[in-house]
DNA sequence: CGTGAATAGTTAAAGTGTTGAACTAATTTT
DNA sequence: AAAATTAGTTCAACACTTTAACTATTCACG
């Protein structure tokens, strides 16, 4: 019984999740990577951060930050500042031209939401969204117990 | 009414997918990568297949395909055997120890789903997993209208 | 039948994203 | 003040991707 569950969910869960992220990646276009995209997503979110707070969030090597950063302040869509009380710290923050960018890409990824979610029955997706909602919370104690150990 | 709904699943569709992502990998440690994963699952499934069906079905260039596959051959985990009939034609196979290894990280995955599958009521993940089938289906429609566009 | 078009797959160059290790520079600890 | 920690970068190496050019084979049709 549960074998089945976990069976279906994980045949489910790979397809959409491939799925999305091509049609994601078919929204953006040339303009970014799906990676930026979601950096960019979190940049505009949260206002200002670091690349130790990206490597946290995004799960990936401090490395890994300062090259995609680099690469996105060539393109001049985010700035680089040294903190001035402890010189350590860079803050990383959204020039005007990543924030448009990323208000583009919202337009059109929202417009995608909309044409899926439109073919489903309000009450439905509503319910989908709050189950969706519950697994990220579960994930993310996933992620701290896996810290503990 | 729409648009928050929009909001909701936008936020919470990318967290979960980055968060599955990165605990996959996790559990895949070192003898795969998510992608090499997902190639090896779809030809279990599949018993054999080609390059070309193998760039359709995750939308990518074919040339993505060889590379992929060569480095799974290297390793011993796929083979190439041509086609006598049509000698265009390459088809590929699980060798035993890339069926191996498959089973292996999918014990591990199917850990992993049930850890946190069994933290919801039964009826709530069984709709979830519905709605998730139907999301599936809209996605692969979406699919084929892009293509005849 | 033969030539030109289409198909299957590979190769090569270039770019993105990732890790691990070694490094610089600044701050904290003791 | 010396040692340890922290923030971030650089480098080498590898995985994945695309585009374009290529080989080899098969198909289509005049």
């Amino acid at each position: 019984m549960i074998q089945e569950l976990i069976n279906r969910y994980v045949t489910v869960s790979f397809q959409v999740h491939k799925k999305a992220e091509s049609l994601i990646k078919c929204q953006l276009g040339n303009d970014l990577t799906n990676d930026q995209h979601y950096i960019l997503r979190y940049m505009f979110n949260s206002g200002s951060c670091t690349s130790t707070e990206l490597a946290e969030v995004f799960e990936v090597n401090k490395s890994a930050i300062t090259a995609i950063i680099s690469r996105m302040a060539d393109r001049g869509l985010i700035e680089r500042t040294r903190d001035e009380n402890d010189r350590r710290v860079v803050y990383l923050t959204l020039t005007d031209e990543g924030k448009d960018l990323y208000q583009k890409a919202q337009e059109r990824i929202h417009y995608l939401v909309e044409s899926i979610i439109t073919q489903f029955e309000e009450p439905e997706i509503k319910a989908f969204i709050n189950t969706y909602e519950k697994l990220a919370q579960v994930l993310d104690n996933k992620k701290l117990e896996e810290r503990e150990e």
